[in-house]
DNA sequence: GCTTACGGTAAGCAATGACTTACGAACAAG
DNA sequence: CTTGTTCGTAAGTCATTGCTTACCGTAAGC
């Protein structure tokens, strides 16, 4: 939900590895732990983090649980980085027009 | 530099709260720590670590050393969080068609 | 030269976190 | 009703990490 959720769950290499599993289509936790090196029960920490980061979401389906990509973490990201990103860019330009000020103080 | 370094950086709150002071103009590292609730030393690591990820940089300037944001690791981040959000979408979007599919099948 | 300011690094410590195995709950199948 | 899958959670372990204090190098000012 937060971007602060959203950086810690994506600081996590195995967390990383079990999103990009689970983009190319909805999985079940089994079949997620089958394609990673960690175990099982590791799995299903790493996607309670990722649950609660708003980045996955799940269905019952008989005994199995299905995970799937949630867009609303990714989109938190995404909102944090954009404006970060601008500002930065603002600052970085702001930063020249004061190099050249300062040049021009000094010049002729 | 890469993303992996990146998300490690942005993942602690401290680290944060570092990049977003510097985010308002060039700053040492004791003007930095002056504002956080961190020993100096502590900041220094950190910008160790921000510095590695590519998202700070600095300059010496007599014995103080002037901290700046680099842009370059926010571009890393946002390129591998644009190509994730796409591809995120566009299996939503198959995940939709499935859905009508299934729905047309058992439709009369 | 001597002192003072500034910052990076080393060492040590407490907290967090990623993993394992063991167990229990829920649904399906026979 | 019993058995077998599938999964979440508890408990414990080991490594990582963010922090502190202490120390050392370096540049500027007297």
């Amino acid at each position: 939900m937060t971007y602060e959720q959203a950086f810690r769950a994506l600081a996590d290499p195995t967390r990383r590895q079990v999103l990009e599993a689970l983009q190319k289509g909805p999985k079940s936790v089994g079949a997620i732990a089958a394609g990673l090196p960690v175990s099982r029960p590791a799995v299903s920490q790493h996607l309670k983090v990722l649950k609660e980061a708003g980045m996955v979401d799940d269905k019952a389906e008989g005994t199995r649980r299905v995970y799937y990509v949630d867009p609303r973490g990714l989109a938190a990201l995404r909102t944090w980085l954009d404006q970060f990103w601008d500002q930065a860019l603002a600052e970085f330009q702001r930063q020249i027009e004061e190099e050249n000020q300062k040049q021009k103080r000094s010049d002729p």
